[in-house]
DNA sequence: CTTATTTTTTAGATTTGTCTAAAATTAATT
DNA sequence: AATTAATTTTAGACAAATCTAAAAAATAAG
């Protein structure tokens, strides 16, 4: 089965919305999408002809198996992509998300498997988030970004995303290294800045961009989506 | 300007059928894309809206200078992903088609010129056509593919597009080598093979397939499409 | 437990690209 | 030159994806 690339987006939306598997409300789906309550109905109506979600009028609806199973070939396209725009083509992070959005549409199974081998099957893109492998089976997530790192959590730094000099040159300064335990205290939306507490002493302030570069391994939690 | 992947399908396929300045009528058009005369003549007249061709109702039509530029942009797009479907990914030529055909219509200059760097900037194909650069400018073509060598016209094979053991013995019994000479005597639509005549002696039957991995030098002939 | 508010759905219209069938124009043939 | 044939264009319709505005249902508030 095979969808236009406007029914991918809206698969895609739904399928992090509902997360685990909630229910998920027509009004999320449209901000997400930056379009009109009444559009996301009439694409409800049609992705639950092709039999992909659980929907009734005025309670919700989620992906069913079939669903996901679509969302997840859509997420490890977008994905792969990324991984090819900045380890290959020399793409910084954050100007792969646009092209990746267009790529992710295009139809070919062996174009995406070919792809994965070149890149050497990776497990993560730059980002830090699983590539979920061609049966849909999604690695388990050992380390995550800091910036999706749940807050009044015990982790530990397990990796950072790049090594610029000027990025060393900061940690060094804020007294963060590999291996660092780390705990979020706050999260500020107006910049996206994280207050984080290192080695349980000093508090110290992180940047969207500096979070963004670092990794965070967490112990007793279970990776998201399956 | 940008463009609908339809307009470009229309872009792409009437500078192909105008070749040097030839007007294009509806029909081949229609034909080549696979659509209706009446649709043609509807795209025809957003082209024309858009300032990309010369048309006049009833009396044919062509692409000007600014829809040359738009074809050339989308020619560069097609070629270099096939380049890279051959190349990297191991696509076999005739793979690569459909694939490139989706390809070229995502839209980022930093993409494409990426791609184009990290392949080295090739001026030819795997089929052997020429690249144009992101100005538009097509290298000058020294060879070409036997499928599109000129019928009674002396060449010479400059090049073979594979490495295959089989194709090499097949060429080995019908005694072609590089810096043979060739002669196109006749083609046969009926499978697309070509008789030729070899060192201005021998008469062989050489198969699509066969000739779409020979290229010809030719002298005293200049390149298409300028 | 009604009334007000928010959310969701329907109804009707629009745009893009397509179609078929009929009309208009050009080209070919007697 | 007049008629036939082929090509091209118009007219009207349709499907996909969208919108606005109004109606229907669910939720919240008094």
């Amino acid at each position: 089965m095979s969808f236009t690339a406007t029914e991918e987006n809206y698969i895609k939306t739904i399928y992090q919305l509902q997360a685990y598997d909630k229910m998920v409300n027509t009004n999320s789906v449209a901000v997400t999408l930056n379009t009109s309550a009444a559009s996301v109905t009439d694409m409800l109506k049609k992705l639950k002809l092709k039999k992909l979600l659980v929907y009734e009028k005025y309670k919700g609806f989620k992906l069913n198996q079939e669903g996901k199973k679509a969302a997840l070939s859509i997420i490890r396209k977008h994905r792969l992509w990324e991984t090819f725009l900045v380890n290959i083509l020399q793409f910084k992070w954050d100007e792969v998300h646009e092209v990746a959005e267009q790529l992710e549409h295009i139809q070919s199974n062996q174009l995406i498997n070919h792809l994965d081998d070149f890149l050497g099957n990776p497990k993560f893109d730059p980002h830090g988030d699983p590539i979920p492998d061609a049966n849909g089976k999604m690695p388990v997530q050992e380390q995550i970004n800091l910036t999706k790192f749940p807050i009044h959590t015990l982790g530990e730094i397990s990796a950072v995303g790049s090594q610029s000099a000027d990025m060393l040159a900061l940690l060094r300064h804020k007294n963060i290294e590999l291996g660092s335990s780390i705990l979020v205290e706050q999260i500020f939306p107006f910049d996206d800045s994280i207050e984080v507490k290192i080695n349980n002493k000093i508090l110290v302030n992180i940047s969207a961009k500096l979070a963004q570069h670092l990794f965070v391994k967490q112990t007793n939690y279970e990776s998201k989506q399956c």
